[in-house]
DNA sequence: TCCATAGTTCAAGGAAATTGAACTATTGAA
DNA sequence: TTCAATAGTTCAATTTCCTTGAACTATGGA
């Protein structure tokens, strides 16, 4: 058995803490897919292509810790889960902002 | 002559560096401060006391390479506004959610 | 049992944050 | 005009953080 994920409560979430996981543009490509996606996505699903798997690995931590996300082994794979609605009962509004703002500023991108 | 400042013109501001820039606490509290005091403020009065000057110099210079303050000087001092209505435009919505939560983050510290 | 898959951990190199010290620019007083 | 005070800036050094290759662990299937 690995070690067990630790996850923070919602408790001692801060607001500087998620913004500084969604401050990295490949946390908040992470964050964004996981959104869209609707379900549970295990972590090379969601992070981009071609990133280092020690890096991915370094930024769910940094999600995880940050408390945006909840991660449960399943078979040899780490499944992925928001906890966007915990959050927005913390701090409302702040992250569909957040996901609305990065969905316009690629749409932007690509016009 | 000092060189002037440098201000990106709404269209180069990606909320990748707004965040980056309002993740941390001192900065976070720089525009709080700012925000809430209604009126252009000089970098001392608006950063956290006992802070050397070298250091809140470079966290107004994120603050504005993001785009989230405006820097003019007026003799000696240099005076800072938001440009929060700026990028409300671009990003509805992020900043004013950031700011509550700040607020009532602080709030229930002191509870 | 052996191999492939999915991640983790560690260590090293490179990039960024913090801050003391020296500097610049402006203002006001003598 | 000269001097001193005020308000920031710039530079350089230290420390701290990020990225990633390499080696490793754990699970599941052939």
């Amino acid at each position: 058995m690995q070690r067990p994920f630790l996850h923070p409560a919602l408790g001692e979430v801060t607001l500087e803490s998620v913004l500084y996981a969604l401050a990295d543009p490949v946390r908040l490509a992470i964050v964004c897919k996981l959104s869209s996606g609707g379900c549970p996505m295990n972590c090379s699903t969601a992070a981009p292509l071609s990133l280092p798997k020690s890096t991915q690995s370094h930024h769910y931590q940094v999600l995880r810790e940050a408390g945006l996300i909840r991660s449960e082994r399943r078979g040899t794979e780490v499944v992925n889960t928001l906890r966007c609605a915990e959050i927005n009962e913390k701090f409302p509004g702040v992250i569909p902002a957040i996901l609305a703002a990065s969905v316009a500023q690629h749409k932007a991108y690509v016009d």
